[in-house]
DNA sequence: AGCCAGGACAAGT
DNA sequence: ACTTGTCATGGC
């Protein structure tokens, strides 16, 4: 039984979209070009998933820290077992990229069909997140057919714009991403933003979900419900959000969103 | 029928 | 730098 984490919790969270409960507390999840099976409550030994769930992170810290806000207090209290994961960065990409104006369970289908139709075979019915290589080739007609409608456009411009610049051909993507955006006098989410179909929501979420930027915070429409109903912030003031969360969640305010994000959909 | 969903873009102030 | 209309799709 590891300490602060709850398969459950993250696979409802909506950072992951490859896994599924398959029965009662049974899971399958793609990452890694493998197919994993895991229970709820088990031991993690495989070293890349206690990488991928985040499990060398003391989370005890953090949340006794983020407990002084009573909201957060609340939040914490129905997903204690939250973690931010490291997801793979294409995929990554691509998967929020996808999300867009659109809602969980059809962004999971989205991403079953591209893989399907264009990822590796892996077993038993299950496909690989298809790579840029593959989805830079296509016509926006594929897609388009696919049912992606506009996103069609924006995910074969950045699967180009991924190549170009070199990331699929890099053994560690995030370290050449993170240095190029350095390098270019950018933060990670202006860096992110280049990419046509990424803007700040998206890149805020492929900053903190894959690149481990905990101090990112992306404002959907559930992190606004929740900022207006439950800190009183107006509805579409994104700028006061992120102030606040700044100012009050600091360097975890990526953790902090996410507690709040299951909160707020969880009722 | 209209609104909503882990929004982004382009054109217009 | 901020506001508005538009963009596909499917569930409710």
């Amino acid at each position: 039984m590891i300490k602060d984490f709850s398969l459950k919790e993250i696979v409802y969270s909506g950072e992951v979209f490859r896994w599924n409960e398959v029965s009662e507390n049974n899971f399958i999840g793609i990452c890694n070009h493998k197919v994993y099976r895991l229970r709820e409550g088990e031991d993690i030994v495989d070293p890349f998933l206690i990488s991928y769930f985040d499990l060398d992170t003391d989370y005890s810290k953090i949340k006794d820290e983020l407990k002084k806000d009573p909201v957060l207090n609340k939040a914490i209290n129905v997903c204690p077992g939250l973690r931010i994961v490291k997801q793979d960065l294409w995929e990554t990409i691509l998967s929020f990229i996808i999300s867009q104006n659109n809602n969980i369970p059809r962004i999971k289908k989205l991403i079953e069909s591209i893989s399907k139709e264009y990822g590796e075979f892996l077993e038993d019915g299950y496909y690989d997140i298809p790579d840029p290589n593959t989805l830079a080739k296509l016509d926006v007609k594929d897609l388009m057919d696919l049912k992606f409608g506009y996103r069609a456009e924006y995910i074969i411009e950045s699967a180009k714009r991924y190549i170009e610049l070199g990331y699929d051909k890099e053994i560690d993507p995030k370290l050449k991403f993170i240095n190029d955006a350095r390098d270019n006098n950018m933060t990670l989410i202006e860096y992110l933003m280049t990419f046509k179909g990424i803007g700040p929501k998206v890149a805020n979420c492929i900053a903190l979900f894959s690149l481990h930027d905990i101090k990112a915070f992306p404002i959907d429409t559930w992190v606004k419900k929740v900022m207006n109903t439950l800190y009183g912030i107006e509805i579409n003031d994104v700028k006061a959000m992120e102030n606040y969360a700044k100012n009050n969640f600091k360097e975890y305010s990526g953790i902090a969103q996410q507690y709040l994000f299951y909160y707020i959909r969880d009722k």
